[in-house]
Parts: structure tokens; C-alpha cells; sequence
DNA sequence: TTGAAAGCGCTACCAT
DNA sequence: ATGGTAGCGCTTTCAA
């Protein structure tokens, strides 16, 4: 890798005019005939500049990071994207962390890459402590949460009202004639799901079914596909989920959907605000709206299987 | 932040002290009282060595970078976790960078990266041009090709058998007596895909469908479905997609699907070997196998559907 | 218009 | 057992 050393060695001129040719803005004092050396030699060695050097010397990296606990769950892959395209049109490089949803190696992530030097950091929590971020705050470290947060412990984080939108569908079940719902939810294996899944179903049949997340909501399909029930003849289905396959499944679903692309672009946004303030902003709490989308996954609980 | 000199001021030693004991294996001659003041300091501290500024001085950072052209496919998304999980393992940080399939935004995370003084890289390259890839190459700079590759420029490269897996998908068609059978690829947005195909079903109506891609593949079922088509009765589909979702849609894809897991491993093992030699090893071109996975969008063309 | 020097935070080598 | 120092590649201020 080319150096500017090795430019200005080329260039022969001294290595500072080099950095003063490629960081000057319009009227710098500059002879042609130096000019056209330096920025000859520049593209004879493809240099590029050391962003370890600059980030170290500038005291800024103009890079955020990302901390998600699963980038193959659609949901975290496409707030992944909008916070990238976002970050990207800001001038900033995005650099994604996947925690797998183990905590250690969140920490060990934030630990890494607050001391690369990035300036702010996006994070959907693992959320089995927040310790690490506690000592985050205490450094006045830019960071915002998304999509998970902690109630007791005060931070910017962009969330959706997950409390309202459950209530909603709930409603929606209830209005339909359901009175046994079973609400699933975890950080599940598809596989623990289904068993989980099958047992419950088996012991005590519910008319209709309220199912958190994306995988976990494969998986629940996978479980009644098995069990030979139909949908929604003999259950109903409501899925938070927001895979773009969902109107082409089995039985197209009734799902809650979130506004992801919104809540990438607003938590870049509140980083963005609070990196560039000098001063010490207060906390934002955003909550976005999530939107119950019908499909054809829930029923009237009329002639509707009630025990197996 | 905490630096070196925060500490060493705390502990009242000199830095290049503290540096030592912080890297010391086993015996480092040291003093226990040294020692556990500087433990201490750092503790008290919460001292985090910069990275940007180790990296400089080691010249090696414990990084490797991957560039791939969408996080929202299931595809990319499989491969990133893979590697991530396998980097992890290795003892480096891995940083993801995302293209979205724009040919100048690759160049750039090229250049951003390696500037960064990221030890190697695996792409899978949007594809427009590689002169980027071959300065890379003219440097030396290890890097994997995943997924796609080019044919005449040599390179590191993970790549499926994606001519014979199409040609035991077309001979799967074929036994069952389908004649006229479309191939539909492209780089959709998916409603461009749903209006090409609703084109393409109307003038030339054919019995099987051969589809490139995770998304492309949910584009072909919504025209499909908006067409009032029947799989497999009306039409017979074969997808190119590794979406767990593929048993539980509207009918039980019949698939190719890619070792997305094994791919990451072998490009993140490969680039390892690659960054580790100090002679400049042999290329690698690494040729995966695919699989075809029946399930029920196939069916024999008697009494389908040919003309609409 | 250009050069020289200091320093970002770190490590490795050489002293003592 | 510990301290001092140089230098990784860059930018910036000051000097010429």
C-alpha cells in the first residue's frame, strides 16, 4: 500500500504539501506544475489515504457501527439496510456486528468497536444486561438502541408499540369470537419452537394463535403443517412478522408489520444528531407505529376445531 | 476515551509499562505491586487499547471486511453469518459492507476498507467491472470472491455449480414432459419481475418456470398468484432460492439450494491462508455442490395449461 | 508557494 | 524490573 511518503517521494515534494493538495478546498496556494505531479503520482501508486492514520490524527472516523443479534432474521437485515443506504448518503461508512443473540459477544463487539475509533453505534440488544452501555453513557459515548430497549435504564432508542399493536390483535381475535389465544414467543431453534409448539397445541387447544417474530413464526407453520391442522379452518394466525414472502405462504398471513426502513432512517438520524452535537443532547425515546396488515390467516371461530 | 498514558498516569508507571503488562504472556518480569496497580488503573478506567492506533503500529489489525450486494437477501445474509461465526472463532472482527448492487459504492468500500488497514476481504462483486479487483490484486491484498466470480480474471473464488444444477433442473422438467420452459433472472425491483413475467405468460405461455433468486422467485409467485395460476396444475416452478420458508409456501417450492454455511466457511478458511503466507500462494477457485430439493411445484405437463 | 515538526495512541527495542 | 524513544501514516500550525 502506497504511502504519502511514497507520493511525495514521486511527486518530489515534501510529504505535508501532498496531504494540503488532497484535503484543499478551492484557493489553495498551489503551482500548477505541483498540482499535477502530486495528483500524477497519486494515481501512478493508487494511493489511498490510511483511515487508521487520519481517524487516529482527526480524532473522527466519519464510520458508525451496527450491533444486530441475527443478520439472516429479515427484520435485522432490513433495518440493517436502511441505516446503511442512510449513514451512506450522510458521508459515514456503516460497519455491521452480528451478536448471534449472545451477549458476550455484544460486549465484546461494543468494546471493539468503540476503540477503533468509530463515532456512534446502532444497537439491537441482546439485552441479558446493559452494564456495558451503562459505562457507554458514562463516557458520553453516542449511541442509540433499536428495536429492543430497557426500561429502567434511560438511552436514545427507536421502538414500536409493541404493547398497543399486541392489544390490537388481540382484539382483532376476540372480535372474531376467539376466547382461547396462545401468545408465542422466544429466541427460539425452529426446532425447540415446534416441539414446544406441538406440546402446547396438544395439551390445550387454542382457537387462535399470536405469534412473535419472524423465524418463530416459520417455525409455528411448520409445527401446524405437521400436525395436519388447516389455516384458518381449525386456527387462526396472526404473525409480528415482515418477511416479503408472507402473502405467498400456506395461507396468506395476518401479520403485524414494522415500519423498518422508518426506524433505520430515524435511529441514523438521532445518532447523527448527537455525534455532531458538542453539547450533551437529552435522550429520545421514539416509538413507531407497527400496522396490522390482513391476510387470510384468521378466521371466525365458528365450526372451528376446539380440541384435537 | 482512556489511553495508555491515563493509565500509566494512574498507576504511576511509565506507558510503555503498562503496554507490556497488558501483552504479557506468562512470565514478564514484573512486580506483583506493578502489576496489580496497573490492573487496577485499567479497571478503573475502563481501558480499551485503541485499535486504529495498534493496528497502525502492528501493522495487522485483526480484521477482515466483507462486501456484499444485499443484506436483505436470505442468500447474502447466510453467507455473512457464516463468515462472521467463523471470523469470530479465528479471533477477527469482521466488518460488512453493503453494495446494493451499485458498482461505485463497491469500489468505494474496496478502497475504504483496505485503507483501513483490513487484513483481507471477501466479495461478492456486483459484477459491472473488476479494475478495482485487479489493483487489488497488483497489491497483493488478499481477498475471496464469493458466489460470483470471472471467468478470465483469476482470483480466489467460492463459487456453486450453477450450470449443472440449472441443467438437472431443466432435465427434472423435461422428464416430466415439459417442452416450453422459461428461464427468468435478472436484478429485479420486484414489480419490474411481476410485469415481465405477466408479459411473458401472456405472449408465449410456458408449462415450467426456471427461477434465479430468492427475491425474483417471490416476484414470479405474486405474478402468478395475480394471474390466477395453479402450481404445479397450471404451471410447474423450480426456484434458485435457499428462503426457509420455501415448505410453507402457497406450493412447496421445488428447489436449488446453495451449502451457504459450507460456502462461508471454505472463502473465510481460504482468505486465512491467504493472509497468514507470506509467499504469495496459488489461486484458488473452489466449486461447491448444489442441491435440488423436491417438493410440490413440479408436476408432469399432462393436462397443463398451454395457452391462457 | 512549500518545508519542517509535533503529535494522535500504541508497541518494540534498547537502556539502565 | 522499569523507563525512554522511535516511528506506524497522517494533518496542522508555524516558519521560511
Amino acid at each position: 500500500m502506497a504511502t504519502l511518503k511514497d507520493v511525495a517521494a514521486l511527486a518530489q515534494v515534501h510529504p505535508s504539501t501532498v496531504s494540503r493538495v488532497l484535503r484543499s478546498t478551492e484557493n489553495l496556494p498551489i503551482s500548477d506544475n505541483t498540482r499535477r505531479r502530486i495528483m500524477d503520482a497519486v494515481k501512478e501508486l493508487d494511493y489511498h489515504p490510511d483511515q487508521r492514520a487520519r481517524a487516529l490524527r482527526l480524532g473522527k472516523s466519519n464510520t458508525v457501527g451496527l450491533i444486530i443479534p441475527d443478520i439472516s432474521n429479515s427484520f435485522f437485515a432490513n433495518i440493517a439496510k436502511s441505516i446503511e443506504e442512510e449513514s451512506y448518503n450522510a458521508g459515514y461508512t456503516l460497519v455491521v456486528c452480528v451478536s448471534n443473540e449472545d451477549q458476550e459477544k455484544e460486549v465484546h463487539f461494543v468494546n471493539n468497536l468503540t476503540s477503533r475509533g468509530i463515532d456512534g453505534l446502532v444497537i439491537a440488544p441482546v439485552q441479558d444486561s446493559y452494564s456495558h452501555l451503562v459505562r457507554l453513557k458514562k463516557k458520553k459515548y453516542p449511541f442509540v438502541l433499536i428495536d429492543r430497549c430497557f426500561e429502567e435504564f434511560e438511552t436514545n432508542a427507536i421502538i414500536s408499540d409493541n404493547e398497543t399493536s399486541s392489544f390490537e390483535a388481540v382484539e382483532h381475535l376476540v372480535n372474531l369470537g376467539h376466547k382461547r389465544i396462545a401468545f408465542l414467543s422466544g429466541r427460539p431453534t425452529i426446532y425447540t419452537i415446534r416441539k414446544r409448539l406441538d406440546g402446547y397445541l396438544n395439551a390445550q387447544p387454542p382457537t387462535a394463535l399470536l405469534i412473535s417474530g419472524n423465524r418463530i413464526t416459520f417455525g409455528a407453520l411448520k409445527a401446524i403443517v405437521e400436525k395436519n391442522l388447516k389455516i384458518p379452518d381449525d386456527i387462526s394466525i396472526i404473525g409480528f412478522t415482515d418477511s416479503i414472502v408472507t402473502p405467498y405462504l400456506i395461507s396468506p398471513l395476518t401479520t403485524i408489520t414494522h415500519p423498518l426502513r422508518d426506524m433505520g432512517i430515524r435511529a441514523f438520524q438521532l445518532l447523527l444528531q448527537h455525534m455532531n452535537s458538542r453539547e450533551t443532547l437529552p435522550f429520545s425515546r421514539i416509538v413507531v407505529q407497527t400496522k396490522m396488515v390482513l391476510g387470510a390467516s384468521t378466521a371466525s371461530v365458528n365450526g372451528k376445531l376446539l380440541h384435537t
